[in-house]
DNA sequence: CACGATTATATGTCTAGACATATAAGTCAA
DNA sequence: TTGACTTATATGTCTAGACATATAATCGTG
């Protein structure tokens, strides 16, 4: 029998490529408007062709995520659309792109067996352990959201011992899960008592909903819901059509 | 001097490919299901290498147009309604996609000069003619969504002796003007009194706020904003990472 | 300094091969 | 009929080149 390694399986060499530029496009390492490796500097890091190369890159710019300008280069495109925010993960990188002060705050950290209630949420069968993590994102000093997050440790053992009372969760998954699916819906409520105070509005104003549920080849990894203020908050997307 | 022939400038050959391909799939004479030309077929075809033709669906591929399968061949998808959610500008197509009977009904229509509150709304600084509409859509006669639109008639003079008492102007837009380019904002309110009423929900309950703006081209066309009950709709989207 | 011409360079497209791999389809035995 | 094995084949990935083309940078001239 074969034992998972560490990086698990090895996808082929052009989608290694493509992944790692796009990790850290997605996590804000390489924030807009910051110039990628050229080809040829691709082409000697990765020992490969520049066809393969040419394909990593060619995959990014058809997801919008670069732009390619010939003679200057590729470029990390400014989070604009669908894809960037339902896609975005990180909440830092969305709230320095809006230009604001990022503030992170973790309110709570369970590890438990997961109750019918943890299992139905992540959408597994097996009785395992989760961590449940409860923190608050904000911009400029204010409530900017909060996050409400439950992780399969059967997926991410790593996740148990995790320091996340600086690191918020999300980002700290995208550096130690690469993801591969996600799954969000959108929805409205209006806040109860514990999000009011967590947000600072009152009982009864509007909630943005987003709930995002996320796994690997079949393998469940994360569920989490973030609450907005509805009337502040304002997801944008654009499209071009045909 | 060169003048422009009926087919325009060719652009590159993977390009051409992909475009032919892609609009045999639109019209639909290569309908969901159907199984496109194997590549050496397309190389055939075209006299080109397998790569040129490669290209081509691989972009197909990624575009969720086509779907690629080993030793079977390339089949044509069906308009899948997850990431498509905030593209559709039909109400019909998204509530009969859901498999529920689709209402409609016309609560208001007013044909006026822009007031300042129609000219911000719609991104125009010239004062000119609208129409404003307010109506309902239901699935299954329970109330889905109000829609309150104002469409520029500068854009689209006909729309001021269209009859929209049958047909929602959603659909009548989309089979008259085609759009171009779209900007969606997501976000959530409370329902006062008339959306309360129209709704079928109470005063206070949560909405989920769509506003849609569409242009084409740098034009105007118009601006939609779409109220469903917070609690029982949802806006689902579903992406595929690297 | 302003502006046009030249050059260098990164991307865009393409080829004619190669081997890998998943799997539909066929073959054969229990 | 069913299951296990084999084979054929379409796609998946990759290479080491080639020439095209747009354009940032540089150079030269008025």
């Amino acid at each position: 029998m074969s034992l998972a390694t560490d990086t698990a399986d090895q996808p082929t060499l052009y989608k290694r490529i493509r992944a790692d530029i796009e990790k850290r496009i997605l996590t804000g390492e390489w924030p807009p408007g910051h110039r990628i490796p050229f080809e040829h500097e691709l082409v000697a890091r990765y020992g490969c062709s520049r066809m393969t190369v040419n394909k990593a890159l060619s995959e990014l710019a058809q997801a919008d995520l670069i732009e390619r300008r010939r003679r200057a280069g590729s470029f990390v495109r400014r989070p604009q659309h669908q894809s960037a925010v339902l896609k975005i993960a990180d909440m830092r990188a969305e709230i320095t792109s809006l230009g604001r002060a990022y503030g992170y705050e973790l309110i709570g950290r369970k590890l438990r067996a997961a109750t019918a209630a943890d299992r139905d949420r992540l959408g597994v069968k097996k009785a395992g352990k989760v961590v449940a993590i409860t923190c608050r994102h904000s911009a400029d000093n204010v409530p900017f959201a909060v996050e409400d997050r439950l992780i399969d440790l059967a997926s991410v053992p790593d996740a148990a011992t995790a320091d996340f009372s600086r690191e918020p969760p999300g980002s700290w998954l995208l550096h130690h899960v690469p993801w591969t699916e996600a799954e969000h819906t959108i929805s409205a409520i209006v806040a109860d008592d514990r999000t009011a105070e967590a947000l600072d509005i009152t009982v009864g104003a509007p909630c943005l909903v987003i709930d995002r549920y996320t796994w690997r080849s079949a393998r469940t990894i994360t569920a989490v819901r973030l609450l907005y203020p509805g009337d502040s908050h304002r997801l944008v997307a654009r499209f071009k059509g045909g």
